[in-house]
DNA sequence: CTTAAACAATACTTATTTGTATGGTTTCAA
DNA sequence: TTGAAACCATACAAATAAGTATTGTTTAAG
């Protein structure tokens, strides 16, 4: 259970445009200063958020990077979907993972599954709540919203997971 | 926020284990076949299992794999420390993406790591409250035991994640 | 005491991820 | 209209992860 380079770096690129003011932008320069990375793996990172249309961007020499919604409008999964260019939902773990088999050689009786899919679908649930403007706000108040999120999941767990949700292949 | 193939697959080799009972054993070839994975892949992660003292092993012709402890006592944790090799505790995210100052450049104002931490901290129990012998039970008793774990997990939160552990670096 | 079948350890190949380099286009200002 | 500074796109190189191959050691059965 990692999180890669590009999530964790192209977030904190992102999270510093979410912080200026409407009308303002950041260069890719000017973020790559602020981050402690080079001006290249910064411009990778704001491609990919412009190629999912998080991200506008103005050309020539005063140039630089906005987003395309306010803050509070893009969610931290929006985010990480642009950035390893993956959605999630569409891949379970049983088609991630298939062995040589090409299918999954376990049958109704896969007890591992749930496990990731409770747990997927926790850390689905945080970070489709979770917006940007969440990471410019104190570590209360974010600590607040992911205890809300918390609860709405163990109400709605239940109804989610289901024993009719098991391994499809035999 | 990705799982590893070491963790997924390295972790169904280990249930398998699980499922014996005792004084049973399987060797890499018959796990190899209920798997749909190679022997030689199934032998690497059970060399990293028995190195991390989780298996203990019976060499020969007639040899195996076994657990050292009832599949009970052993955390999905644990049994994934063993697989990649990293102890998550020891690494913060701010240490493990530096950029290249070497050091978070984002002081005491640092927004996003609280998130990470809440986040790791929400997995962190999940795998360390789970053992190998709940992956063996029922989706509905997997359930209601994340759901155990989750609760608790709201209530501690508050108590570990604080403002005075922000980054330490400036 | 020889052989088959299993574990042990490490080396090796391939694929993916990470991060950089390069050549091009756009824009503004002198 | 020319040049500096920014974005654009893709190619490239280096590092890591994934998966395989190989050589050796152990054990029990014949």
């Amino acid at each position: 259970m990692n999180v890669s380079a590009s999530e964790e770096y192209g977030l904190r690129c992102a999270v510093r445009l979410a912080s200026l003011n409407p009308g303002e932008t950041l260069s890719a320069p000017q973020i790559a200063e602020l981050e402690g990375l080079s001006v290249e793996y910064v411009s990778k990172f704001m491609l990919y958020l412009k190629k999912a249309n998080l991200v506008r961007t103005f050309r020539g020499i005063n140039g630089g990077f906005a987003l395309t919604r306010p803050a509070s409008e893009i969610s931290l999964k929006s985010v990480f979907e642009a950035l390893t260019g993956k959605n999630k939902d569409s891949e379970e773990f049983c088609d991630q993972f298939a062995g040589k088999a090409n299918t999954c050689l376990r049958g109704d009786s896969c007890s591992i599954r749930p496990f990731w899919r409770i747990l997927s679908l926790y850390i689905d649930e945080f970070t489709r709540e979770l917006t940007l403007s969440d990471l410019l706000k104190t570590e209360a108040e974010t600590l607040a919203k992911t205890e809300a999120i918390a609860r709405k999941n163990i109400d709605q767990l239940k109804l989610k997971v289901r024993p009719s949700d098991e391994c499809s292949v035999v």
